[in-house]
DNA sequence: CAGCAATCTGGACTTTGTCTAATATTCGGA
DNA sequence: TCCGAATATTAGACAAAGTCCAGATTGCTG
């Protein structure tokens, strides 16, 4: 798999969302980097060479795509949200001085013994976050 | 143990910070209930009755807090920042919708299979997250 | 009481993200 | 292909959380 633009198309066709110029960049930005970006740097990737596409629209996009199940949202730094296109289950590892955040593939992680949830209620997700500081 | 404003006092003192008025006001609103609360919540505990205590001396007294280990930051909502007067191990569960958050006690679970550290690096934490929502 | 360090303060500022109303684009049907 | 409706995009104003700074206060200590 590659990701040209042309497949970019299609994989937002799948999700239910119609291709428009600007929502295939961003899904580009995000699937040929196969890195955690925040809004920001989304929007800085975008528009390199000259600005094409708007704050609004790169929210909007991040929030659809999201709604849409094409991308995960992980909340890490009290600052930003960074937006993950790996929606696949797994953990994160995130440098707490560099901000640099990667993936812990979840197939050997597990976890046991969560009390039961409150009546009424369905998980949404589980989060596991391993913070960690460079030994000085 | 009780939470009165002089044992708050100590409780400063024993870890190695200066009990001035506006500190022990903001301990003793965390501590006397035990939940989590973010800046702004603690700026309008603090203010009640007329204004004492400064936007600028509560952010700062909560980030001295976090140094001295006498509180821990929960990062779950992108939008702001919780602050826990419990810094016993103890995992999260965060109510999507209504953005309540309690306490899971760490006692009872376990998480195995996690990958070995990458080298020079040290864990400073391991935050669980069980995201719910409502049934509707 | 004077001097000094630590603390507190208002308010300006920054950053992330949201909202809105106007404009532009896209899509499906004839 | 052309048209109208629905959908997207945009600039820029706005909001909220948090940071920063320079001056004012506090509280020691000699």
């Amino acid at each position: 798999m590659d990701y040209t633009r042309d497949n970019m198309a299609g994989l937002l066709r799948s999700h239910d969302i119609n291709p428009t110029h600007q929502r295939i960049e961003i899904a580009h930005a995000l699937f040929s980097r196969q890195e955690h970006l925040s809004a920001d740097q989304v929007m800085a990737i975008v528009n390199t060479r000259h600005s094409e596409t708007s704050k609004a629209t790169v929210y909007n996009t991040l929030k659809l795509f999201l709604e849409k199940g094409l991308v995960r949202e992980v909340i890490v730094d009290p600052s930003k949200v960074f937006f993950d296109p790996n929606t696949s289950p797994h953990h994160h590892l995130y440098e707490v001085d560099s901000g640099k955040l990667s993936d812990i593939d979840a197939e050997h992680v597990e976890i046991s013994g969560l009390p039961p949830l409150p009546a009424g209620m369905v998980t949404e997700g589980i989060d596991l976050i391993v913070r960690v500081r460079r030994t000085s």
